[in-house]
RNA sequence: GGGCUCGUGGUCUAGCUGGUUAUGACGUCGCCUUGACAUGGCGGAGAUCCUGAGUUCGAAUCUCAGCGAGCCCA
């Protein structure tokens, strides 16, 4: 063993996090194309390259470095891939801000390429990140999805799903950001509250209350509800649109509620999803009113070409000139808005391109899937089952992948590529053959986009080996697929429902999903509020092997977590903790030679290791159900409380004084060389650096811990030792004594005699004797204790008389229980162990003082005199 | 308005398939520099387990209602 150099006093993570983390190499973490290991494949989130890797992602691959290289460890064949989810508009709005541009003001070709630039240099800035954190990604398996080897993929499965019929396109309301100048789906559609005014108006005699005045020109018809009597008989009859002039009719329909205002609702094209669903039922004509900029159009007349914000006052003017305006109220409301930009969405018709949702084939893969915590798979059931409108998938951006179709400019038929000829850029590339329709040769290109979903969502395909050549790809599907849970309706979504549509089956076997990381003041983190922590903040103070730990024990799997530096603080404290048990044990084990082979007799050595054998089975299976905190806790107090403060003080004596050394040397190298290892997976470097000063080769080379030491005796009795020590110290802490003084004789009595081996005399300096029994003292009964889990089942509704009564009976017949007791007029039996006298004792002569007297142990000393 | 999750010492947190003295950390108080560690050891104080009702012999744990928080959705 490299035991030479015993180990430096400090523990310096700076030093060795960074030394390591030249030694380590790439290859160390590669998937083996032809290993015969079972495989192990994560479907790792890709991350949008924002230059930042940020506390959450930080979180969240925490969790999968845990398991990646746990799994590696019990013998799986693991690819733990990197990707890069490129596309989408934070990248170009950066781009305008960075170059003092908009994205119309160069050609289209050359802002893509600025874009490329900005996520080329923000992936190189976050691998840095991801490395310093230790995160065993395997990196020849990283896809950038902005990439033609990555893209070409999307653009296929676009390509075979169209074919398939699950991809259409229709003119079709849809959520429409005015600002973005782009369709978005409804995953990216948030809600926030704002106050807007509630106008009532007379409309041809009726009074309509509405909030949005703007959109008059749209409107197609009047709703009332069909019970209403104010309206009885007006069913079908005509109005006329003030200031517009058309003409609409009066409908009935269920939904129009009679209390709101006077009744009456507009409906136009389009105020909200509520008019989508009217207008779609009723069979309405449709009224464009705005257009894609956000500006009226030219049915809005005299408003044409306003901002729909302009057009509000303009015609809420122009209706109280003409005397139509009645009166208006605040009105509290949630309008839905980008979650890119914020800005408040329209709902627009356009044609645009729709994925058809596969509502029981996707639910039903989902089902399939093992969620980690199951609750969260109800996110996913009320999402999909809720769900009413198709996924809107067209985008009118730039930086994004391109939708593989051209328009035939003779007879309007869509031209698809060949398979073969992806990726494509329809703007740049030309089809290869004529229209088959009409034979003719000049095409337009499609110059919508898609959405950055359709990248992502086929991640899973991508790294399991798809490529179109097959049904199932060889890797599929993958083993685990972790992500939080505010993209279950998005990305994991997304992704069954294109596992499903692409190849018929669930993408992964199971799903990890995790809490959100909020401030230290308990809400999200965020610039505004000012409670952001950035990891490379507690990386530069603490270290990655501290934070990792945070991540760990910071909340149970699923939920949402606080960061704390408390618990950061607490995680470098284990370290150093860790690292002195380690000196001690590797000053003890070079200090003098031993047998490695030597058995193990004394009773503290065998608790250790039955103690060491409960963490172990503790630990497998926490990192079975990825419950990582359960496993770390269990690590730390196995180490702390059971190894160092009190094994190793019970035995220090006799691995100075020579008898029985090498048993308990046999001991402490087992529980190190155990304990490096599960340690591997939390903390990484640090596992490392103690393993490589103890042990050869890399501990993250080593198979998981395997070890089994059944001893219920030295659990039984170890954990009485301790009981002795503890009892013992705080007798001496009592009396104001040194905990090394010297205490002459001490007398445990135990209902067996426990042998320790003769550490507890030199770990107390006292001469321990043991005795079985009780001693002659006088005893009396201080109390009385019940088993209820006896009590119970077997009185029932009983038990609490039958407490009473015996609590009631005087002391001294505790001693000796009697057979039967009174419980009200009936004379019921004591069941068997179910009452437990507290038996206490007073000191007969001056010989001797009590140190504890409790049932089953008591500790008598005899000084000195 | 609906769904999900949660409410435990000053702070954060475990337990929550009902049954010893409710776990641990941070903080706090006292004692101790003992040959791994003062970034430590030993000991202590500190909890109406959000409120109310119910089920039960027994509830932090199960049920219902309320209050409050977070997330997701309408």
């Amino acid at each position: 063993m490299p035991l030479s150099d015993p180990l430096p006093k400090n523990y310096e993570y700076r030093e060795v996090e960074a030394r390591w983390q030249q030694i380590w190499k790439d290859e160390d973490h590669y998937f083996q194309a032809d290993s015969e290991k079972p495989q192990f494949v994560i479907d790792t989130p890709p991350p949008y390259p924002t230059g930042e890797f940020h506390i959450g992602n930080a979180f969240n691959w925490c969790y999968i470095d845990f398991i990646a290289r746990y799994k590696r460890m019990k013998g799986y064949n693991v690819m733990f891939p990197q990707g890069w989810d490129c596309h989408g508009l934070p990248t170009e709005v950066k781009v305008e801000e960075t170059h003092k541009i908009t994205k119309n003001d160069v050609p289209r070709q050359q802002f893509r390429e600025m874009c490329r630039t900005l996520t080329i240099g923000n992936i190189e800035k976050m691998r840095a990140s991801m490395r310093r954190m230790a995160f065993s990604i395997d990196w020849s398996h990283e896809y950038i999805t902005m990439m033609p080897y990555y893209y070409g993929k999307t653009q296929l499965s676009f390509l075979r799903m169209m074919k398939a019929g699950q991809i259409y396109q229709s003119d079709h309301p849809v959520n429409f950001c005015p600002r973005c100048e782009t369709a978005i789906a409804f995953a990216e559609v948030n809600y926030s509250d704002r106050t807007t005014s509630l106008n009532f108006f007379n409309f041809d005699g009726v009074e309509i209350a509405t909030t949005r005045p703007e959109l008059l020109a749209a409107c197609v018809a009047v709703a009332v509800h069909p019970e209403d009597k104010r309206y009885a008989g007006k069913k079908d009859t005509s109005l006329k649109v003030p200031i517009f002039g058309h003409e609409v009719s009066i409908i009935t329909d269920e939904a129009v509620d009679p209390s709101f205002g006077s009744g009456a609702v507009m409906i136009c094209t389009f105020g909200d999803k509520q008019d989508v669903i009217w207008w779609r039922m009723h069979n309405l004509p449709l009224r464009k009113a705005i257009d894609k900029t956000g500006k009226m159009t030219d049915i809005a007349g005299k408003y044409a070409g306003m901002t729909t914000r302009d057009c509000r006052k303009a015609i809420l003017a122009d209706m109280e000139e003409q005397g139509i305006l009645i009166r208006q109220q605040p009105l509290e409301q949630r309008v839905g808005t980008c979650w890119r930009c914020k800005t408040p969405i329209e709902i627009l018709s356009e044609n645009q391109w729709f994925v058809r949702i596969p509502h029981e084939a996707a639910l039903k893969a989902a089902k399939e899937v093992k969620w980690y915590p199951e609750h969260m798979f109800l996110r996913m059931e009320n999402w999909i089952e809720q769900m009413e409108w198709d996924w809107c998938i067209s985008r009118q951006r730039l930086f994004a992948t391109p939708i593989p179709v051209w328009f035939c400019k003779d007879c309007g038929e869509v031209i698809i590529p060949e398979e073969a000829e992806l990726p494509v850029d329809p703007t740049v590339d030309q089809p290869k053959k004529p229209c088959p329709k009409c034979g003719g040769t000049s095409f337009a290109p499609e110059t919508d986009v898609l959405d950055t979903w359709m990248d992502s969502s086929i991640s899973v395909l991508h790294v399991t080996g798809w490529d179109g050549s097959q049904k199932t790809p060889p890797l599929f599907p993958a083993q685990i697929r972790p992500q939080g849970h505010d993209i279950i309706r998005t990305w994991a979504f997304y992704t069954i429902l294109r596992a499903v549509s692409l190849t018929g089956g669930k993408p992964w076997e199971q799903i990890l999903v995790n809490g959100m990381v909020l401030g230290e003041d308990g809400f999200k983190m965020s610039k505004s509020r000012g409670n952001v922590t950035v990891p490379e903040e507690i990386l530069s103070q603490y270290g990655a092997d501290s934070l990792r730990q945070w991540a760990a024990a910071g909340a149970s799997t699923g939920s949402d977590i606080q960061f704390n530096w408390n618990d950061v603080v607490a995680a470098n404290r284990f370290l150093t903790k860790m690292w002195n048990i380690s000196r001690f044990a590797l000053m003890q084990l070079s200090r003098e030679s031993y047998h490695e082979k030597a058995p193990v007799t004394a009773l503290a050595d065998r608790w250790l290791l039955a103690r060491l054998d409960q963490t172990v089975r503790e630990v497998s299976d926490a990192f079975e159900t990825y419950l990582f905190d359960k496993g770390l806790r269990a690590i730390r107090e196995f180490a702390w409380d059971v190894l160092a403060d009190n094994y190793i003080e019970i035995v220090k004596g006799r691995l100075y004084g020579g008898a029985g050394r090498d048993g308990a040397c046999v001991a402490i190298q087992t529980a190190l060389n155990s304990l490096c290892r599960m340690l591997a997976p939390y903390t990484p470097y640090f596992a490392e650096e103690v393993w490589s000063a103890a042990f050869e080769g890399s501990v993250h080379k080593q198979p998981w811990v395997d070890f089994a030491y059944t001893d219920q005796q030295a659990l039984a009795d170890g954990q009485m030792l301790v009981r002795i020590v503890t009892e013992v110290r705080r007798y001496k802490h009592d009396k104001n004594l040194a905990l090394n003084a010297p205490l002459g004789t001490v007398t445990v009595y135990t209902p067996d005699i426990i042998d320790d081996a003769g550490d507890g005399s030199l770990a107390l300096n006292c001469t321990l004797q043991f005795r079985a029994g009780k001693p002659e003292l006088k005893q009396i009964v201080s109390g009385v204790s019940f088993a209820m889990g006896i009590i119970g089942p077997a009185l029932r509704g009983q038990a609490k008389a039958f407490m009473q009564a015996i609590e009631a009976l005087p002391r001294d017949q505790l001693i000796q229980l009697p057979k039967m007791v009174t419980v009200g007029t009936e004379e019921i039996p004591i069941p068997e162990g179910s009452v437990i006298p507290q038996m206490s004792y007073t000191v007969a002569g001056a010989a001797v003082e009590i140190i504890t007297a409790q049932d089953d142990l008591i500790i008598t000393v005899e000084q000195k005199m």
